[in-house]
DNA sequence: ATAATTCCTATCGCATTACTCGGAAAAGCG
DNA sequence: CGCTTTTCCGAGTAATGCGATAGGAATTAT
């Protein structure tokens, strides 16, 4: 039930940019030195953040990332599931056909009730907090 | 955040255990075989539940595995926890010294507490749930 | 004795993670 | 214009863990 370093560094960085939120395009290089993350790695997962289209990139000297969203309408659980993929504990808890093949026994599995529960309660953990509560405690 | 094959065989087969109790010995092949489990890394697994108390075993013909308490007394969280270690989402929440390397910045980490109440909310939820409640909603 | 069963150690293919590397493309600044 | 800063992109890689499989030793009911 680990978390990785993607949804981690995630939320680390896109915190970060919460923060400055407001002071033009903030650079993957002091993102990545305030919240100690390798810079090219970062890179990344940056990427994927903006295909996903939480922030928005200026390309060139004086460039960077900045939210697309107030930090008010960012949550913890839209960055953890778009870094690391749905937050179910097991496949068979997914509704698309692709993952039918893992649930043959869907019928009769007295333990999907669980996991049904404890990605609820992840859910509603995650989905509570926005990068504006983050912001807020500020501690950098 | 997956659970791997460890926690919900373990469960799946604690599960079995809990609904045959009272009825001696059960085998390893047969609960892989109602589970749906490869039988050789069930045995695997089995070894680590013996090792850490919750079933006792009995060797040779006729042997099989019992559970060591009252299903009403194991919760689905006990099972997590020995097969797949800690609920805790990011090292840094662990007390040990082992980990203290991973959390030079703990004392100015905010997603730190995001991380905890996950955690927290997810051993309510597994902790709340015992082998008893799941036998009853029997549907093997 | 034999068959059934747990116990133990080792190995293995595969996927993922957490990076690193090298360079192309864009854009501000002198 | 040319230089530097920065994002963008694809490849490669060492280490790790997962989900088994393999083979056999030890134990015990029948």
């Amino acid at each position: 039930m680990k978390l990785s370093t993607k949804g981690r560094y995630g939320v680390s960085a896109m915190y970060d940019l919460a923060v400055h939120h407001g002071q033009g395009p903030i650079s993957l290089k002091s993102v990545a030195l305030r919240q100690g993350i390798s810079e090219h790695y970062l890179e990344q997962l940056m990427g994927t953040l903006r295909k996903a289209g939480y922030v928005k990139s200026v390309r060139g000297a004086q460039g960077g990332y900045t939210l697309t969203r107030q930090p008010a309408e960012i949550t913890v659980g839209d960055i953890i599931r778009i870094m690391e993929g749905p937050t179910a504990p097991v496949d068979c808890l997914l509704a698309d056909a692709e993952n039918n093949k893992y649930c043959v026994r869907a019928g009769h599995c007295v333990t999907r009730g669980v996991w049904a529960k404890v990605r609820d309660s992840i859910d509603a953990v995650l989905d509570s907090i926005t990068l504006a509560d983050l912001a807020k405690e500020d501690k950098s």
